[in-house]
DNA sequence: AGCATTTACGTAAGTACTTACGTCATTATT
DNA sequence: AATAATGACGTAAGTACTTACGTAAATGCT
């Protein structure tokens, strides 16, 4: 049995490795073979230097796509064999330029019939039939150039959790978890004020009864994070007490939380939507500039009830983009 | 500039590697958000023995295509974290079971949703356009398991070699060198005997004046192996006094300098070629053998003018398979 | 010109495997 | 039944790279 090759794409890079440790070893028996006292591992860099001018550690790293302590590390072996020496480069006192020496270029010149019988052998085996290894290899890192692998799966994996997090309105039964979840996020650093102790413990009284909204995200029966609307006046509500569980951060709780409330004011015929932040609040702010909250100057703004340094941020929700930003997520 | 992707087919082992390490940092990247304390490297044997009954070390690594050691210190590491844990087996005290834990069982169901993420993103990835690299590679597996990379570059660095030996036929600057190599050959363990250095002193009087050739191997103007065809009777020659550059074996040049003796022989009309070894040349018996040498009981064979322990092959000069043989490589 | 930042290189240590080797249990052979 | 060969582990050391970090020269900034 071979599970790797059972596994599919999930076992891409283990199935590479091997397939590259087999031709690595193999290469490994042909230049012993030769009895002429060179590694493989040395081809690509005797192969970059040949016949060309010297050039620096750094700039073959680069272009062997390798770090440069490994080229230093191959350098030094070649050195000692005799392949290459190292001149000082008048320019850049940094550098250290590499070039092959007259037996190097002998060593290159011996091998080179060989590196064809190679080239040639590989070629017979990879493009035996309609698809040809090396063609498939460079489109997949084109592909790893636009958009790595991790940035495909993490759109995935929040794609996933996005559409499993639900959004729900207060309920009675959830009040005690309104109340943990903000003040595990207000003893982050902040100090609990009166403002925010009345909020907690009476949010009916304090949001709902005022014509405003509490909103949950549910993910598997668990609460993981709330935020409310707090009426303003008639046309304008504040986004507040957002608060989402630490163990779930960067699953775009926030987003969906605030997605849907704006989408909430909306639906209740507000034309601006507040919120109070303050500068330390790097991630938050993030999010809020993303859905296009912008900065309201002081003389404009309500007044700050807390004591810690914030400012307002606002949204005009009668603005196409906002508007097509939740329709399109909801 | 790339250069591993300049050198195409050449550096196919190191361009798999890159790929390879690529992915498998992506994938690292994505379990350690995940904040579920697991290695990327621990997926193939989590997955392996997921829903399975308990299986031994050394089937793992056989199913994951990994040495033993990597598997067991894999293991121990998972069973460090509580992953999975090991049975003795009943029927085989050598053997250590594995199995997962309920705690490795959770895990693998936690992230058995990634995992499908992984793919899927993988499959959008490699199945861009028409070359799959997955098919690819499955391709390329199946044709080294027919034939591997070794055997492939020799077979085409030998066959380079045959076709850039010359043989050629005696002349009197090639005496010294004639006996050169023979006497190289013959101080590697043999005596230098009385027949031996009669023939070395005078190839011309003892060989070629007696109606019969001597050729040599020649490489890039240098002669690296010779041998004799020394006339017996009007219809058999012995096959003698072949010596090949000890620097140069592996070329296939004593193959190359027999079957060209051969066909001078069949030339020059004889019907049964016969020569003299010992049981310890074992490289040469197996050439021997190889062109349809066999032996020759002592009551029928000329007598052994040498005190080395030897018996007689022949070769018999009008069968079928030979004349082909020689045919198609001159 | 003076200072911070960037760049080039070297060294050390880590990584995810491998090969090499030793021990003990099992199976085959005589 | 004794002995040899094979198989399953476990441990140590090697491999071909990597990351991390430190130093000195060059470059950018004010």
């Amino acid at each position: 049995m071979d599970w790797i090759e059972e596994l599919g794409e999930l076992a891409l890079a283990s199935r590479l490795r091997r397939l590259s440790e087999r031709l690595a070893r193999d290469a490994s028996r042909i230049y012993a073979d030769q009895s002429l006292d060179f590694e493989a591992r040395w081809f690509p860099i005797l192969s970059l230097l040949g016949g060309r001018p010297a050039d620096s550690i750094t700039s073959i790293a680069e272009a062997l796509r390798l770090t440069h302590p490994a080229v230093n590390q191959l350098a030094g072996e070649m050195e000692t064999r005799g392949l290459i020496r190292s001149v000082k480069d008048k320019q850049d006192d940094r550098k250290r330029l590499l070039e092959l020496t007259p037996d190097g270029e002998k060593v290159r010149e011996a091998l080179q019939p060989i590196w064809e019988d190679i080239r040639a052998a590989t070629r017979e085996m990879i493009s035996r039939s309609g698809s040809d290894l090396l063609t498939s290899l460079r489109e997949t890192e084109n592909a790893l150039d636009r958009k790595n692998m991790y940035e495909r799966v993490r759109g995935r994996i929040n794609a996933r959790l996005f559409r499993s997090i639900e959004i729900i309105d207060y309920a009675k039964s959830l009040r005690h978890r309104f109340r943990e979840l903000n003040e595990q996020w207000l003893e982050n650093g902040f100090q609990i004020e009166e403002a925010d102790r009345r909020i907690l413990e009476d949010p009916e009284t304090e949001i709902l009864a005022g014509d405003g909204v509490i909103l949950f995200a549910r993910l598997n029966d668990r609460i993981i994070g709330t935020c409310a609307l707090r009426r303003i006046d008639s046309t304008s509500f504040e986004l507040c007490k957002m608060a989402v569980d630490p163990m779930e951060r960067g699953k775009q709780v926030g987003r969906r939380l605030a997605m849907s409330a704006i989408s909430r004011a909306i639906y209740l015929r507000a034309g601006r939507l507040l919120l109070m932040t303050s500068p330390d609040l790097i991630a938050a702010n993030g999010l809020y500039r993303s859905l296009g909250f912008t900065y309201v100057p002081d003389d404009e703004a309500p007044p700050v009830p807390y004591e810690r340094s914030s400012y307002w941020l606002a949204l005009d929700l009668n603005e196409g983009a906002t508007r097509k930003l939740v329709e399109k997520s909801v």
